[in-house]
DNA sequence: TCGGACAATGTGAGCGTTCACAAGTGAAAA
DNA sequence: TTTTCACTTGTGAACGCTCACATTGTCCGA
């Protein structure tokens, strides 16, 4: 509306105005006790009527508190920020929440080049602490890590490949076992397992040794379809589906390490004229909506996100050793997709 | 591994581990040319080995700028992290991709309690500027962002039901007409709308009216399937088709206003064994993840989450007025839930 | 030998707060 | 009246940084 950018009013033109002093203002706005009633109103009136609000990087840097935790979201290349993974969403959102409870803001950043997540650590330097989300195959990252640990600030990884950082994860293991058993149960004899193993992403890994432990357990042996690079997560479960359909080596069921190459699969049995649940079992793992729209809707395992938010929170927050280094409980969500009964 | 939180580093002992004044550690670190190249190499070392980043906060408090846009994502009531409509999530990212690739860190915040919205405003008021994402019914929001206004701030809102806010929207009206003339093209003849028109989600009430216009255009009367609140968009969706089955009434296509709302019809007219596209066509706005893996695919319309972030971002950064007020342009995806031939 | 120009570094103020401490009230107790 | 004390408010020093300005050192031409 008007002209010139006007400068923004400090607690030095609301002391003016209401006719105290400058601290009186910062202990009225901050409802101290100490302040008598009316002085209180006469510095709110004011404060008011020029559309004050404290400025929070100085009292953070008076009070010596940032009061902020960090957090990167790390897309491959070449995803953007409406193809990346809908989970690490629904983390994202949680991990603010969480924050927001306990009084922290939160600074988010999403960061496909690695060249520029490297500096914006550093930029991010003055949070609390550093949650990341995603995955990096990038060496360097390490010494960046420790750095910032060496820097006083804490990093804490969601399904971290490096083991000398703090990390949160699924009970990745817990999941590969339930996987087996409920395709056992419900009726298939040759689960498979669909994913990749030599990427940085511990997790698939470990959901792999899971079901290859639980399979063994149940006599049979483990089996691997093998998923390779492709733009995204469901393109890879599309192509490796494809090859297993033409392998027809008897796999009657798929574990897909995730609900996106689960989903992919699925269109690629549909493809192949394979019914899904009755000529093939599918089961994935993250609970994704769109998993619950599909046809047949997806069985899933997963974490639930706000309580791998809160531990991702607690994490970063907290000072003791080891009790940061948490496994996320899972849970079977049972759908059409295995339902061959 | 060591015991007690030691102090953060600053400047000043960087400054004497490398025997020079504080000032040139400030210089030598922001890259000023003037400073000599051993100097620096002696200022770097130092601030390495100590594990020195510089103080955001302090640099900005000093340099006057914020660097930051707030970014704040309403849920609704009872609403959790996890059952948010996934297009806030998209838009979120793209805010924040296109926010650091201006040079701006994002601040995040979710928040379902109105009451604790209003406080992290204040809170939040140090930033250049607010992003609101999400819809909320509450009055006195007009007091509190004329008030963050009048404190120099500017807040912009996707998709505001208060005319006085800036705001940027997709172009709904389009996307209505987009709508009608695909399912007219497909070779249904009555087409519905299904949504509410009683919402604060102007969004929803400007596809009506786009979607009305162009059935008027083509000789057709308008029909609106009101949708009710329920705990999600799907059920609010699946509610209302549950209701549009039982009257059946001739209409034999549908434009949800959100793809959660069509994906729940789907569901409903599966399970009433009406076939889609066959049977009814359906069409949603969002281009939501669920959508591309529903059975049949969705076809749906919906902003390049990427191009609405942007828009956002420059709005809220922008000095211009009138330039903020802006329109992001919608596309129509065809996939199998219109495909009737 | 000296002074001026230029390059590199040091000095000190101040960004807008909070907080420990000092100081000013007035009423109750001596 | 004087002392005491509770209750409020004012004063001034930080927080860690950047920037305008002053200072130092070095080289070169007169």
């Amino acid at each position: 509306m008007s002209g010139g950018a006007t400068r923004r009013p400090t607690s030095f033109d609301v002391a003016e105005r209401a006719g105290v002093s400058q601290s009186t203002v910062s202990r009225a706005l901050a409802g101290s006790p100490v302040i008598a009633e009316p002085t209180r109103n006469k510095v709110l009136k004011a404060a008011e009527e020029l559309g004050y609000f404290v400025d929070e990087r100085a009292a953070r840097l008076r009070r010596g508190s940032t009061g902020t935790i960090a957090v990167v979201v790390i897309c491959r290349p070449g995803e953007s920020a409406s193809t990346i993974n809908p989970f690490a969403y629904a983390l994202l959102g949680s991990v603010c929440v969480a924050a927001s409870e306990r009084g922290f803001e939160t600074l988010v950043s999403f960061q496909a080049n690695e060249e520029r997540l490297f500096g914006h650590y550093q930029e991010r330097g003055w949070a609390d602490g550093l949650v990341v989300i995603g995955t990096t195959t990038n060496e360097p990252a390490w010494d960046y890590f420790r750095k910032l640990e060496a820097g006083g600030r804490k990093v804490v990884y969601w399904g971290s490949p490096f083991d000398e950082l703090e990390w949160v994860r699924s009970d990745n293991h817990a999941a590969g076992r339930l996987a087996v058993e409920h395709l056992l149960a419900s009726g298939y004899r040759n689960p498979c397992f669909l994913g990749a193993l030599d990427t940085p992403q511990v997790q698939f890994t470990e959901r792999w040794e899971g079901y290859a432990a639980a399979m063994r357990d149940a006599g049979l042996e483990p089996r691997l379809v093998a998923t390779v690079n492709a733009a995204t997560r469901e393109e890879e479960g599309r192509r490796a589906a494809q090859r297993l359909v033409e392998r027809s080596d008897g796999v009657d069921a798929v574990f897909a390490a995730c609900d996106a190459m689960a989903l992919g699969a699925m269109d690629a049995f549909a493809a192949a004229d394979l019914a899904v649940p009755q000529d093939i079992g599918v089961i994935g793992f993250d609970d994704l909506l769109a998993g619950r729209f599909s046809r047949p809707p997806l069985t899933t395992i997963g974490p639930d996100p706000a309580q791998a938010g809160a531990a991702l929170v607690e994490a970063v927050l907290g000072t003791e050793e080891g009790e940061a280094r948490r496994r996320v409980p899972v849970h079977l969500i049972t759908r059409g997709s295995t339902a061959r009964t």
